[in-house]
DNA sequence: GGCTCTAAAGTTTTT
DNA sequence: CTTTAGAGCC
């Protein structure tokens, strides 16, 4: 490992393991790298083994190139033992061990959003409430920033949130979370903040439990800790109360998530928790020009209570940001389009190193159209992604309810899908026994004459055929795939016939997207049939499909694209040359934030963000008009524009004044001015191979690995010891035969018990 | 119980 | 403008 390729304070940084550490890193220093570093350091210096290491990340996407980057370093038989992830992957995968403790199965499955949406209405018609006081996104918002802050139903008072509630008119809130809480519970769920909420619970409730972790995980580090929240907040502290062996990466001017309970005083704080901690402050920004570093630091100057530091380039000089103004979106975005080609033109610039980005997806509509007619291959990261298509979550509802049959949102999509002629009378009537009796509907539905159940016998029978049907089919999850189940599913449950029967196009598009889920778990089950030698579950693989984010997905064709997303989305990510468009009064800031001075402060950070995406080149444009919600508004500059240096700023082609950057190079604005606003010839249509969508196909995102005096062996016996390249040591203590070979269960010191078939399984014979 | 038509509402940002 | 939800009809 070549240390000398870090710079004084990345060094420093990288090399300080004795405690904890604070490292702020501002935009592009290099803060990936050091990450990178510091990991080979402890394992490779410090002696740590790759399992004592605990690395969360914000994105699954970054996990994997952090792990991938490591794996170069020491070998990826070394690096696919981190326990490395999301927040929300790694503990997933913690609470499922220890499931046991928490009152929930193993198999327990995830709602999504929308899952839990549906459930929540559910609760308020049952309550009988009014449905449009009691909107499902604000109730919900109003349980998720509840649970953020680790407060559970029967701690929910007045102190805790509760007298918003009452100022917002929805005093029943306590009530829908507490019943929420209960039927998650009954159906074997959780939610996206239970991953993080229930296992504070566990570590509160079994000391033992953390105890083992605490050991286990020696070091401790966080990517973007700006973006944690309290509870993620806890569970690090629990964690690394022991060893104290903590590091937290962050930087409190790109803290954009606190709409989702990101609380920016974990990082502010984080000295005043460990008052032996070490601050490291990385200030070389290596990725931007000058002009676009000043011009960052002057609009982030405007927000208070920052972490001091000032972040530097050493870069070129660069250009000034341009500044563009449009009458209105669609001019906005033609404009766009007619720069792009220009560069593309001038051989300033690729295609794949140039973003589009907007505050709100929904600004990518006008983009798109004129992209196409501009012929500018693009494509668009974000809106709505594949597994959130509707014929692809009923499909995967039919698995979870194959994995967990107490699944009641699953339930609910699949009773009548295909229709069956059960309908809403009928399911209220099975969820009524269900609630009362305190057991899932399914068992209701199984059983409908032992339940009581008010309804007539040919329904008994359908709601019978139904989980029987289930049931048969859940006898396979022994021995066949998640492929080989989900085959057989779709053609059982009569998904495969409904669709086929039709002949219109939206059957047809179905069934393609639904060959295309099947591709895409084919994929998955042998990347991990091939890396492990074990072929994963189906509870695993809903598991990582439900956290999958369109981030995390990424397909490449060989056409060289723009890229459009919005701000959000683009964290972390760098581009040569970046558009920022949009910037207008309740739009950027948005009209939510742009009543608070935190959220006001939010949006410039936003925006920051959006700006420090950038290597070379920066525009940002405007539109007089815009057409929003079915109307055309006239709208007004972002006040952000005039809080950016003017020095770093041209506006149409002429640059307001001349930046000094403390000394020399006085030649540098003779160079690199941008010529007027003149309009482009006309627009290239047709015939070049534009795109309108990339057509999101799932990836599976098991880690690459690869053999080191592994293979495969001829036989075993039981109380052999065998070392995994995966899993680590073990003993075997079953050996037994099927279908598709010797099987084996091994006892592993640090993975659990696993089942491996033997053809495949790499291990070494100890 | 299922389908079709009409009306209303909605647009941050994501694990 | 688009999409979704609800009512009413078959």
């Amino acid at each position: 490992m070549s240390i000398s390729q870090l710079n004084e304070s990345q060094k420093a940084a990288v090399m300080y393991n004795e405690g904890p550490s604070l490292v702020i890193a501002g935009a592009g220093s290099g803060k990936t790298r050091v990450l990178t570093y510091k990991i080979t350091y402890l394992l490779e210096v410090v002696g740590l083994k790759p399992y004592q290491i605990m690395a969360l990340t914000f994105t699954n996407k970054a996990a994997r190139e952090i792990k991938e980057r490591i794996a170069q370093m020491v070998g990826p038989e070394k690096a696919q033992y981190l326990a490395m992830g999301t927040f929300h992957a790694q503990f997933s995968k913690l609470l499922r061990t220890e499931s046991a403790h928490i009152g929930l199965p193993s198999n327990f499955t995830v709602y999504d959003t929308a899952d839990a949406k549906n459930l929540i209405k559910a609760i308020v018609k049952e309550m009988q409430l009014d449905e449009k006081t009691y909107k499902p996104s604000v109730v919900l918002s109003r349980i998720s920033s509840a649970k953020n802050k680790m407060v559970m139903p029967q701690q929910y008072d007045d102190a805790n949130g509760r007298s918003l509630d009452f100022m917002m008119r929805i005093p029943k809130v306590k009530e829908i979370y507490t019943e929420y809480q209960r039927r998650l519970k009954q159906a074997g769920a959780m939610d996206f903040d239970d991953m993080l909420c229930l296992t504070n619970q566990l570590f509160i409730q079994h000391p033992e439990v953390l105890e083992k972790y605490q050991n286990r995980f020696q070091y401790i580090l966080v990517d973007e800790y700006q973006d944690t929240n309290y509870a993620q907040y806890l569970l690090l502290k629990a964690l690394a109360a022991k060893h104290r062996r903590i590091c937290v990466v962050g930087d409190d001017s790109q803290s954009i998530y606190a709409f989702r309970g990101a609380d920016i005083s974990n990082i502010l704080y984080f000295q005043k928790q460990y008052p032996e901690s070490k601050l490291f402050k990385l200030e070389q920004n290596y990725r931007s020009t000058k002009y676009l570093v000043e011009a960052a630091n002057s609009l982030i100057a405007h927000n208070k209570g920052r972490i001091p530091k000032k972040v530097f380039s050493e870069n070129e000089i660069g250009d000034p940001l341009l500044l563009l103004e449009a009458y209105s979106d669609i001019e906005e975005a033609n404009m766009v389009a007619m720069r792009i080609q220009s560069l593309l033109r001038n051989r300033q610039e690729q295609r794949s190193e140039m973003v589009v980005l907007y505050r709100i997806n929904a600004q990518s509509r006008v983009l798109e159209d004129a992209f196409r007619s501009h012929g500018i291959p693009y494509k668009i990261y974000g809106g709505q992604s594949f597994y959130q298509r509707k014929i692809i979550k009923d499909v995967l509802a039919y698995l979870r309810l194959l994995v967990n049959p107490a699944d009641e949102e699953a339930f609910k999509r699949c009773i009548n899908f295909p229709a069956r002629g059960i309908g809403d009378t009928t399911i209220n009537k099975v969820k009524e026994v269900a609630n009362t009796q305190q057991v899932s509907l399914f068992e209701v539905a199984a059983n409908p004459l032992a339940f009581n159940l008010s309804v007539n016998q040919g329904t008994a029978r359908k709601l019978v055929n139904f989980t029987d049907s289930i049931k048969q089919i859940a006898e396979g999850l022994q021995d066949k795939d998640a492929y080989q189940i989900t085959e057989e599913m779709v053609q059982f449950s009569g998904i495969r016939t409904m669709l086929q029967a039709t002949h219109d196009i939206e059957s047809e598009t179905d069934w393609q997207n639904i060959e295309e889920l099947l591709k895409g778990i084919r994929e998955y089950v042998d990347k991990r049939m091939e890396e492990e030698g074990v072929s994963p579950t189906l509870a695993e693989y809903l598991t990582e499909v439900s956290l999958l984010t369109d981030a995390d997905t990424d397909t490449d064709d060989g056409v060289e694209r723009v890229t459009m997303m919005t701000v959000h989305a683009a964290k972390g990510l760098e581009y040569n040359t970046v558009f920022v468009v949009g910037l207008e009064e309740d739009l950027f800031p948005s009209t939510r934030d742009g009543e608070t001075t935190e959220g006001i402060e939010e949006e410039r950070r936003l925006l920051y963000v959006a700006i420090t995406r950038a290597k070379k080149r920066c525009y940002l444009t405007y539109a007089k008009s815009r057409f929003r919600n079915g109307k055309t508004n006239y709208t007004s500059p972002s006040r952000f524009i005039a809080e950016i240096d003017t020095k770093c700023l041209s506006v149409r082609g002429k640059q307001a004044a001349a930046y000094d950057f403390t000394k020399k190079d006085e030649s540098f604005f003779t160079r690199g001015s941008y010529t007027g606003n003149r309009t482009l010839p006309g627009s290239i249509k047709g015939g070049l191979n534009t795109m309108t969508r990339v057509q999101v196909t799932p990836q599976p995102t098991a880690p690459v690995a690869s053999a080191g005096g592994f293979s495969t062996v001829a036989d075993v016996s039981v109380g052999q010891r065998i070392l995994h390249e995966r899993f680590g040591q073990g003993t075997v203590v079953h050996v037994e035969s099927s279908a598709d070979g010797k099987r084996i269960r091994v006892q592993f010191e640090h993975s659990g018990e696993r089942l491996l078939l033997l053809k495949f399984a790499k291990i070494k014979l100890l």
